[in-house]
DNA sequence: GCAAGAGGCATTTTT
DNA sequence: TGCCTCTTGC
């Protein structure tokens, strides 16, 4: 048990069963107490239901055992040690919309062109320093070029911004990382408190720690070098977020003497899946290197359906599940994975037509809707009031008057001396810089605020919050509102009041919120499983559906276009997870067009289907999907495969090199115009809109605005007002007023 | 100060 | 398509 170890798990080799094993035996054998081992996870989730398993195996339960996320324990850490890097130890946790909205404001008190760099992109630049353990200052010595944001301007608003949370005393999610490591370096007895009473480190996905997590744990391991990480190469798959793969490859090189121990025997999937993903992931270079086997019997094989457009799609995917269910399989051992989350929308409303229950993990989070973030700026003012970004967002809500002239004198008193919102409210309050009027709304809603604060000591928080929500207005303002949705948001609010019960205090509360995003309260129903693919890490269901498997899609083109052919193998990987998520059926699906922001535009089946294996798989399709070569039609379906001989649809390699192509052109948002020869299929324009006749004056995505000059069947000679003359399919064009 | 309407814009993945 | 921001008119 002692001494550094890796142990290299494929994908539904039990990962987590060792690691769950590994620590049951440490504090069953006495090797270890609880409060000696540190376990951490890359989710809440995992988490949780490791430490459920451990208490299982032990049959009690252990309440002094560190398992957490990184971001957890972090938090954890830094609420011991806040005043080390300046703040209290009553911080707040900002999420990544507050991280942004305070750019937003700095990026205009620096005079930085919001439109040309969006804030977003500022905290995209700031995250990724902090994922690789990079201060302000640092980033100083590092970056020469500032990260190529606004001419350089970067690392002084990295500076600032940090500056800023200090004023706010607040951490973003990289602080709760950074921080620590900051504190770990500049006290050494701090650090040796930790390296000494954490005996046993266990670190799940390792494969995906960044740079930080990294460092982190180095430190920690000094000590007594027991660290035993469980990842695997071949699932890592958040390279954008700063992980390296490249910890799981030098491990062995850190931790001189360590043992690297190699799963491969899968005990989920059949052996056609198992075989599909492995000879896709073998197609990545650079890996570590793992051969996957199973002895479960053969059974049926990866199904690839094609079809014409994604609303077809979805009712074959929804039509399966329905079937299926019909003959005794429980909904949630199905589950649709999408590469990104707005294609839950159409499984959504297929499956909301068929009446079959469903549930989007990491969709709309509880925690995401507008009421509950507003409830809970009220707890964050109360429970911190230096919490600018949350007294901003309810000083006007409901309506009291307050609006942007009483906010901008407040917005200059506060930067002028460098104090928090509140603070400079009540100073405000004793001179008359504020009209009357918002003078006295603004003070009762501060001495409302000291007023619910000194209730926190005297009565339970959740009644404290249900009086603030009532006195403050908000509940009235949602009664008052004959909105549709409005009840529900009442309702919403009346679960935040249960979700308070389960904690002892307030900020044990919003501890929870900042860290735990994820809503699995119903995970026990019995429902259809709908999420992206980086959400299904980890999990694993009988039947797996994976839609969207299209160029321009998955691989998806913004990844390419950032990191080329690394980001390809990251796609990969994707694709590798998604594969190995079965136990029993994959069906994999693509449509040959799709509409994107109410766009049509057709779509090549992904290389990745080409990397399958043609004795794994077995294809159909739509009548007319890749049919021969030409428009019109004429062909027939090439795509079934009766023998089961390789891919051979027409022209598929100029299909390829054609979408290569347009995408080094940077067209790929307009693709429309130049890959439609090869596509028979009208797509279903709204019937009400009929054919178009000639004289017609339309409208083209890329070409523009033109005339109808002849019809022929769907092919139509437009004269462009801009672009002249061209050829175009009229499923491209969309009728337009006449000039 | 506020509400409604118009216009512009984007959409990868998340602790 | 739907969200967000800006503009306009009261």
């Amino acid at each position: 048990m002692d001494g550094p170890v890796l142990v290299l798990a494929g994908a539904g080799t039990g990962k987590t069963r060792v690691l769950t094993t590994r620590l049951a035996h440490l504090l069953f054998s006495g090797k270890a107490s609880p409060h000696e081992v540190l376990a951490v996870t890359f989710t809440n989730k995992a988490a949780r239901e490791m430490k459920a398993r451990v208490e299982a195996v032990l049959n009690r339960p252990v309440e002094s055992l560190w398992i957490g996320t990184f971001h957890s324990v972090g938090a954890r850490i830094l609420r011991i040690h806040a005043e080390a890097v300046g703040l209290k130890s009553n911080f707040t946790i900002l999420n990544s919309d507050d991280q942004v909205r305070l750019l937003k404001q700095l990026l205009t008190a620096a005079g930085i062109d919001e439109k040309r760099w969006p804030a977003r992109l500022a905290a995209a630049v700031i995250n990724n320093w902090k994922d690789r353990g990079l201060t302000p200052d640092e980033v100083a010595k590092v970056e020469k070029g500032g990260g190529g944001f606004a001419g350089g301007k970067a690392p002084a608003l990295y500076k600032v911004y940090q500056e800023r949370l200090k004023t706010l005393n607040a951490a973003d999610f990289g602080d709760l990382l950074l921080h620590v490591l900051t504190i770990f370096k500049t006290h050494p007895e701090v650090l040796a408190q930790y390296q000494h009473r954490l005996r046993y480190l266990l670190v799940d996905e390792y494969q995906d720690t960044n740079v930080s997590q990294y460092l982190w744990l180095r430190l920690l391991a000094q000590q007594h070098k027991n660290i035993c990480c469980v990842g695997d190469d071949d699932q890592s798959i958040y390279s954008w977020r700063g992980a390296e793969v490249g910890n799981i490859l030098r491990f062995e090189k850190d931790f001189p003497g360590a043992k690297v121990v190699r799963l491969e025997q899968n005990y989920r999937s059949t052996p056609n899946i198992l075989a599909a993903a492995s000879a896709l992931i073998d197609h990545n270079t650079g890996r570590l290197g793992k051969t996957l086997w199973t002895d479960k019997p053969d059974a049926e094989k990866v199904q690839i359906k094609g079809t014409w457009d994604g609303t077809e799609e979805a009712r074959m995917v929804c039509d399966d599940i329905e079937n299926a269910h019909r003959t005794g399989h429980p909904l949630s051992e199905f589950s649709i994975l999408v590469r990104a989350s707005f294609q839950t929308r159409e499984f959504e409303e297929r499956l909301l037509t068929l009446g079959i229950p469903y549930r989007v993990i990491g969709g709309l989070r509880f925690y995401e809707h507008r009421e509950i973030r507003d409830a809970i700026a009220y707890l964050r003012i109360i429970a911190q009031p230096d919490d600018d970004l949350a007294f901003e967002r309810i000083v006007n809500v409901p309506k009291r008057g307050l609006g942007t002239a009483t906010l901008q004198t407040l917005h200059m008193a506060a930067r002028s001396a460098g104090i928090p919102l509140t603070l400079a409210a009540q100073q405000l309050l004793q001179t008359d810089d504020l009209r009357p009027a918002a003078r006295t709304t603004l003070g009762n809603l501060m001495s409302s605020f000291d007023r619910w604060r000194g209730m926190l000591d005297e009565m339970p928080h959740t009644e404290v919050t249900e009086l603030m929500l009532d006195e403050s207005g908000y509940t009235g303002m949602w009664q008052a509102d004959k909105a549709p949705d409005a009840p529900g948001r009442l309702e919403n609010l009346k679960e935040l009041i249960t979700a308070l019960e389960a904690f002892e205090s307030l900020g044990g509360f919003l501890e929870h919120v900042s860290l735990v995003m994820d809503n699995d309260a119903e995970a026990g129903d019995d429902k259809v499983n709908l999420m992206t693919l980086h959400g299904a890490k980890g999990l694993e269901f009988d039947t797996v559906f994976l839609p969207g498997w299209e160029e321009e899609l998955f691989p998806h083109p913004r990844a390419l276009d950032e990191g080329g052919a690394e980001a390809l193998e990251e796609e990969r990987r994707l694709a590798h997870v998604a594969l190995t998520r079965a136990r029993k059926w994959v069906t994999i699906s693509f449509a040959s067009s799709r509409r994107v922001f109410n766009q049509w535009r057709s779509a090549l089946p992904s290389r990745f289907i080409d990397e399958l294996p043609a004795d794994t798989v077995e294809f159909s399709s739509d009548q007319g999907v890749f049919p021969g070569r030409g428009a019109g039609g004429g062909g027939q379906p090439t795509f079934s495969r009766p023998n089961g001989s390789d891919l051979e649809w027409p022209d598929r390699k100029t299909q390829l090199a054609e979408a290569v192509r347009r995408r080094k052109g940077q067209d790929f948002v307009t693709s429309g115009g130049l890959i439609i020869e090869g596509k028979a299929k009208r797509v279903d324009r709204d019937p009400a809109e009929g054919d178009f006749a000639v004289g017609d004056r339309v409208f083209h995505q890329k070409f523009g605005y033109g005339l109808v000059a002849t019809v022929d069947g769907n092919r139509l000679h437009i004269a462009f007002e801009k672009s002249g003359p061209k050829k175009v399919i009229d499923s491209f064009v969309s009728k337009a007023p006449k000039s």
